[in-house]
DNA sequence: TATTGTTATACTCTATAACTATA
DNA sequence: TATAGTTATAGAGTATAACAATA
């Protein structure tokens, strides 16, 4: 059983990246959050009042994708949607979203932590870098 | 505007690979082909006879999943699917099969490479290792 | 004219449960 | 008992088109 493929880093960069995902997404799922959820709290946590357009935009998520999701977020008391500009709605956390927002965070550090520990030590440093400059929209 | 994720390695793969792998389907489109039937393709190719349970299991793909892709490539005469001990179905490339998979493997050659050459010299060794080693069912 | 948010829609990938046939 | 293939189904992510309201 071969496979050819394994020699590729795009190939195990989907890969490692689909386990890696499911780890995460299992992790989040214990507070009750998905994965885009877990990473929307974080980025209006950094940036209160940002609209979802722009959201959208920083995540790759398409403008209509965005509206069913900051709709949850608002039902469930995450997040506040406010008009901005009349046609824009400006995102800010909650007390409760702040709360949820920051054990989240807590669980993402530690399993970024876990996650790097993996890789041997000559390695590590290298990661980041190497992804940040594949990955082309890293730049603008 | 501040993401305060990147410096997360996990965030980065992710987002780095959902990137990647939408270039690479769009590649994979021109040949008529999704991300996971270029991967079989090869895989078959390097495994002739290989069942479709074990191709599951090495791609991660649920045997519930791989008959209607494995259905697929075969009403598309790429694949045959030949009954081996009763229960099992091994797969072979047809010639057309294996003809597609060359032209498939010249793209995946010419994509990986261009992948490779975005990274900077000091990191481009550490990718493929690191990738591997935070990746867990790589050695199992 | 361009942008924001929205609705509707569709496709892909993924996951689980249940069934049969075979080992 | 365990495994292989199948069917049905559901959830999540993603993509496009079209619309009203606003800049």
């Amino acid at each position: 059983m071969d496979d050819p493929l394994l020699r590729y880093p795009g190939y195990v960069l989907r890969r490692a990246s689909g386990a890696a995902m499911a780890e995460f997404a299992a992790r989040m799922e214990v507070l009750g959050l998905r994965t885009s959820e877990a990473t929307i709290l974080q980025i209006v946590a950094a940036n209160p009042g940002i609209s979802q357009s722009a959201l959208g935009r920083m995540l790759d998520i398409q403008r209509a994708n965005m509206t069913p999701i900051a709709a949850r977020l608002e039902a469930r008391g995450l997040v506040r949607r406010l008009p901005s500009d009349g046609r824009s709605l400006g995102l800010e956390l909650t007390d409760e979203g702040q709360q949820l927002a920051q054990k989240a965070r807590g669980v993402i550090d530690a399993f970024e932590t876990e996650l790097t520990n993996r890789i041997p030590e000559e390695h590590r440093a290298h990661l980041l870098p190497a992804l940040l400059a594949l990955w082309p929209s890293a730049n603008g």
